[in-house]
DNA sequence: GGCATATAGTTAGTTAAACAACTAAATGAA
DNA sequence: TTCATTTAGTTGTTTAACTAACTATATGCC
């Protein structure tokens, strides 16, 4: 018995995800405001970088959402922005662990102050409560589908 | 006095959409499974179309949410596989009417059956309520940033 | 009518995503 | 030790998004 709790009208804004896509055009136009050379998919590796570097590739596949060929890419852009580099494992010599450069570090501070307004202005008006209730069920679709 | 609703570790998600990003994967696996060849940003064309064929190309720019080149080329890439047809408008020569094919109109019960089976999968477990409530909340960040 | 402006759509260039096919290195079982 | 399998990463191809620059047509003001 399926739960069908979707009337038709309703699937398109779920599946297209409207919602994230609008937070983070706002987000790269205030990159791009700032002067700030990078994308959003490139700030979402170094975001992961930032609470511990030296992962490796597949490490930042996991923590993003990405595919192997998606991560080598945008890895690749971001040493030629000189924001990353890929120094190879002691132990494993498949393995690439991926380091900040002093440049990289500099950037967290202001995109994620860029970050932070870019959700408060998602998110105005909306009571707290209500916010946690949102995070939860997209939590919940994650995890069901992954 | 900003709303300041949102610590560091929880804006990953929100931003990158996650779950949207599974969404859709599960949904495009699901076509490419039943050998139906079309991507997920076809099918959203196509989803507008179906509620009323005969639109403009600016108009599916602001019922997709997506700007006039990606537009361009998603009705030129439908045209190539004979599921949309170009006509110009009669009133107005810089305006081309986008129409279905038979074969786009026969796609429409089977992609919208995976479709919610997609969202069924995605919402299991998740009672109505609060997929309401998370709905509504997606809809206000949407005209907040819109 | 004539001209500035706005609107509809296209084209070009860069970045990214999905998929398949590939190389190199590590693992594990006989 | 050897050989199949697994894992890490790369490369090639197609589709799509974003920006900027462009053409063609329509609108509105004088």
């Amino acid at each position: 018995m399926p739960n069908n709790q979707f009337k038709k009208g309703e699937l398109y804004s779920f599946i297209t995800g409207k919602a994230s896509t609008a937070i983070a055009r706002n987000l790269q136009k205030k990159f791009n405001t700032a002067g700030l050379k990078i994308t959003i998919e490139q700030w979402s590796v170094l975001y992961h970088l930032w609470k511990e570097d030296g992962k490796s590739q597949q490490e930042l596949c996991n923590a993003t959402f990405r595919d192997k060929p998606s991560i080598t890419r945008l890895v690749d852009n971001l040493e030629k922005l000189q924001l990353v580099k890929r120094v190879p494992s002691g132990n494993d010599r498949r393995i690439n662990l991926i380091y900040l450069t002093k440049q990289a570090q500099k950037l967290q501070e202001e995109t994620m102050g860029l970050a932070e307004a870019t959700l408060n202005e998602a998110l105005e008006g909306v009571p707290q409560d209500r916010i946690e209730i949102c995070k939860e069920v997209l939590q919940v679709v994650y995890d069901n589908l992954r």
